[in-house]
RNA sequence: GCGCCCAUAGCUCAGGGGACAGAGCAACUGCCUUCUAAGCAGUAGGUCGCAGGUUCAAAUCCUGCUGGGCGCGCCA
């Protein structure tokens, strides 16, 4: 039992705290998108009260309105007796049976049924009129469909990849980003107001960037056949002879004339400029745009880390020893001290990131989220800490961090080394399988979940594999749509008669279809990216189903009317759940 | 040694208090004169790593094991 540690980390559970949500979410937590679904939990809220008579001050937030698993447990699920159960300490059955006499005595008029079972569910059956609304809405919606405002507005910064600048994107970087780009469409979806932003880690001070920089200036000397060592422990993958490459074709041999020192520090300077353009143009390629790309070493100039550093002192969670200056992070509940200023009088990473954190506030945002590679997990704490020092509630600051990504290559794993140069890198991922199959794949497990990525086999799967089967399901309705350009008109779809959508396929997809919001929803605030990948695949599976059995264009006008209505609804919700993982809807295939 | 993550079908993984544990791939059987077969239907496949505990209810929460991955600098 570690409540304490709990209580002092409560950054720690990965995802938007509950009572967060709750406080947005009255109650249930699980609340929807629709109309149906709100009236439903107002009623199961109405007749706790009433049964209860006293309610409760805080309604349990483990009761939830859920669909269920099986269409023959309704529409719609509770498990408020369950629940309730254990405070009035009677059966579960026997407290179902109690709330159902109350509903049934003063239903809403789009309930047909309510039901007992199980252990103590309580199931809605609702007049099909409700899917047939939720068409509706999806068609009438202007693609806001599966948007809410949990988030009012409230400004969040994100800031996921931060690759150091002496290196290409590699496939780590690679989930690192689809996850943050991702969940920024997610909380943007609900009503969040996101800034996407890449930390550079620039500092001019930095021993690595020196490093980059000889090695740099190394390879450009011998591509000129000069003979120059790359440092030992420098850099010596490929990227760095084409690097030089690119600017002994641009530039000639201009450099060669330089005093050392001057052509170190322009080698430095070059090889980042161009490292962070090779890095932005990857990103992009991979459908990823940061809104900023900001750099530690403006931090730096702009005495901010002094800033950082006088704050902490001043707040009195500093001590000097051996030379240096420490930050008491044990009192925030890491396992030791750690040194902000080294005894050389050089300020350590963990100073710039705190005077990071601190201008992130300072802009403004309500929340952080920081997104790390495995490689960084052990500075959650003192980050936090750190955070925490400079006075700013741990609640504000979310750090996750994902877990590894290995390249499987005929059946046998590669590992990401930097400096010796045998990492795989994001290009080479996307030049495989491209852009709509690399970001699906990497969100088809959760963030703290390994990850083998199996090149060949996403490459020999082409053809089956779980992105071109949604996709598919978005090039059929297309297909239809455009031989029935006639009659599905966004007027004559508006008049379809829905009520004619009564095939087992065609509920089972308005079902799925009217899922969205809460899909969503949970996948933002669970900060559960991977969570939509699942729903699409489901999604695409309904609709073939019902492509099978029912045929839409027939000599039936009216039929044929209410199916090119479904089919462009769901059209709609395929374009925005394709749009949230930025995958493409192509028209053909 | 300490910290984080993982262990569920042959393989890769979802599910993270609730109703008979799911999907994709692989295997087997069917379905194209009709809107795209990149599809559909069906069969087979599981002591949810092990042992305790909490609960009306545990794959899910807690404790302890076992096995694996990653990390643990006055590097960034």
């Amino acid at each position: 039992m570690d409540s304490h540690k709990s209580d002092l980390y409560p950054a720690f559970h990965s995802r938007l705290p509950l009572c967060e949500l709750r406080a947005i979410i009255p109650f249930p937590r699980k609340i929807g998108g629709n109309m149906i679904r709100k009236q439903l939990t107002s009623f199961i809220r109405r007749t706790i009260v009433d049964v209860l008579e006293k309610m409760p001050a805080d309604i349990p937030a483990d009761i939830h309105l859920e669909t269920p698993p099986r269409k023959d447990y309704g529409d719609f699920s509770t498990n408020t007796a369950m629940v309730l159960a254990s405070q009035l300490k009677k059966p579960p059955r026997e407290v179902a049976g109690e709330l159902l006499a109350k509903m049934q005595g003063s239903p809403p008029g789009f309930i047909e049924r309510i039901e007992i079972a199980g252990p103590g569910f309580i199931n809605f059956f609702l007049n099909p009129d409700w899917l047939h609304e939720c068409v509706r809405a999806i068609l009438n919606g202007n693609g806001s469909y599966g948007r809410c405002n949990i988030g009012e507005g409230r400004r969040v910064l994100i800031e996921f990849v931060s690759a150091n600048p002496n290196g290409p994107i590699h496939i780590g970087h690679g989930r690192g980003g689809v996850i943050g780009d991702v969940l920024a469409n997610l909380l943007e979806a609900i009503g969040y107001e996101v800034d996407r932003e890449f930390y550079i880690n620039d500092a001019a001070t930095s021993g690595q960037m020196q490093k980059f920089g000889r090695s740099l200036e190394a390879r450009y000397f011998q591509l000129q056949g000069i003979e120059k060592e790359i440092p030992e422990d420098g850099y010596h993958g490929d990227y760095v002879t084409d690097l030089a490459r690119e600017i002994l074709d641009a530039e000639g041999a201009r450099y060669n004339d330089m005093s050392n020192e001057d052509r170190l520090r322009t080698f430095t300077n070059l090889a980042q400029e161009k490292m962070i353009e090779h890095q932005r143009e990857t990103l992009e390629r991979f459908g990823i745009t940061f809104d900023n790309w900001f750099s530690e070493q403006t931090l730096v100039e702009a005495g901010r880390v002094e800033q950082a550093i006088e704050a902490l002192k001043a707040r009195g969670h500093t001590y000097e020893e051996d030379g240096a200056l420490w930050l008491r992070s044990t009192e925030f509940g890491d396992d030791k001290d750690r040194v902000l200023v080294r005894n050389n009088g050089v300020p350590t990473y963990l100073a710039s990131d705190v005077a990071y954190h601190t201008n992130k506030f300072e802009r403004g945002y309500d929340l952080l989220i920081d997104i790390w590679g495995p490689d960084h997990h052990g500075y959650m704490i003192r980050t936090t800490a750190a955070a925490q020092a400079v006075g700013y509630a741990p609640e504000r600051l979310h750090i996750f961090v994902h877990q590894i990504v290995r390249l499987l290559s005929e059946g046998e794993l590669v590992r990401a080394s930097k400096r010796a140069g045998d990492l795989v890198t994001l290009d080479e991922i996307l030049d495989a399988v491209g852009k709509d199959v690399a970001r699906f794949f990497y969100l088809m497990r959760s963030h703290d979940s390994h990850l083998d990525f199996d090149l060949d086999l996403a490459r020999k799967e082409s053809q089956e594999n779980p992105v071109y089967y949604v996709q598919y399901a978005h090039a059929r309705i297309c297909s239809i749509l455009r031989d029935a350009e006639d009659t599905a008109s966004e007027r004559s779809l508006a008049a379809a008669d829905l009520s004619l959508l009564n095939h087992e396929t065609e509920v089972s997809l308005m079902r799925k279809l009217a899922d969205l919001p809460e899909e969503v929803k949970l996948a933002a605030a669970e900060y559960a990216p991977h969570r939509l990948t699942r729903y699409a695949q489901e999604l695409a599976s309904s609709f073939h189903c019902f492509y099978t059995e029912c045929r839409v264009l027939s000599d039936d006008d009216a039929l044929t009317l209410a199916r090119l209505a479904l089919l462009r609804a769901t059209q709609i919700v395929l374009q925005v759940t394709l749009g949230l993982l930025g995958v493409d809807s192509p028209e053909r295939m």
